[in-house]
DNA sequence: ACGTTGTTTTGATAGATGTCAACCTAGACA
DNA sequence: TGTCTAGGTTGACATCTATCAAAACAACGT
């Protein structure tokens, strides 16, 4: 059994190969529309594009919410569910540390949404 | 005056150059994120994924509105709305020609999305 | 145990979004 | 002028989303 259950199995959003040719290349697949438009529906908000920068742009490949939170004019629990949907969309991991919880992009996703707009 | 009026002037979405390193190099900027993020949340519905893809990967660089209504169980408003979705991004342009609407895939900003998201 | 700090969850609310039916517009053709 | 077809616009409705305040949860330091 491959390792990520709870996909449709269809695609595997950390696979290094792509899953589909070039959105320019060939019409994308119904399926593989719906696993990708999520992700790049999360991108789709001006404070998740910023944040996700931060994540995967951070100096140790991980940043504490207590460096993002601050970074905007947003209380708390908005910046917490914008993380939230990040991580739903298989954007970001979370980790727990003690007291604080740091976030880390995951590389293969956004391999398969490059490919997809590259030409 | 450059070309494009009606922009915040600080990005051209049709410039060959990106408008910014990628995301996982530094922090976009707000006022960046302001602009690109509208064209991410455009490609974030399943349907304009496969629109988009759709006319990006026409045969020749343009498809015609009646060849993209049939391909989804869909109304024709509702299509009309989302192909207008992807005007408004800046994603797609249309033209008409006679009966017929023709839809064409603006690649620049296809370049700068690309760009973002690269490593 | 208690209080403090960091983060998430819940509840509430205003606004945005996807969809369709009904209507309107532009062009072709007679 | 009239009618037909291809698309777009409007209005309406149900659902979703962004935001915050309040509460809850988690870990650390007394």
């Amino acid at each position: 059994m491959p390792k990520s259950a709870g996909s449709p199995a269809l695609l595997d959003l950390d696979a290094a190969t792509p899953c589909c040719p070039p959105l320019a290349r060939q019409r994308v697949p119904a399926e593989a529309a719906a696993v990708l438009a999520p992700a790049f529906k999360a991108l789709g908000d001006p404070v998740r594009l910023q944040l996700m920068s931060m994540i995967a742009s951070a100096p140790d490949g991980e940043i504490c919410v207590c460096d993002l939170t601050p970074a905007f004019e947003l209380s708390g629990p908005t910046i917490s569910h914008h993380l939230k949907t990040l991580r739903e969309a298989g954007l970001v991991n979370a980790e727990r540390r003690g007291t604080w919880v740091y976030y880390r992009a995951r590389p293969g996703i956004m391999r398969q949404l490059a490919g997809l707009l590259a030409t």
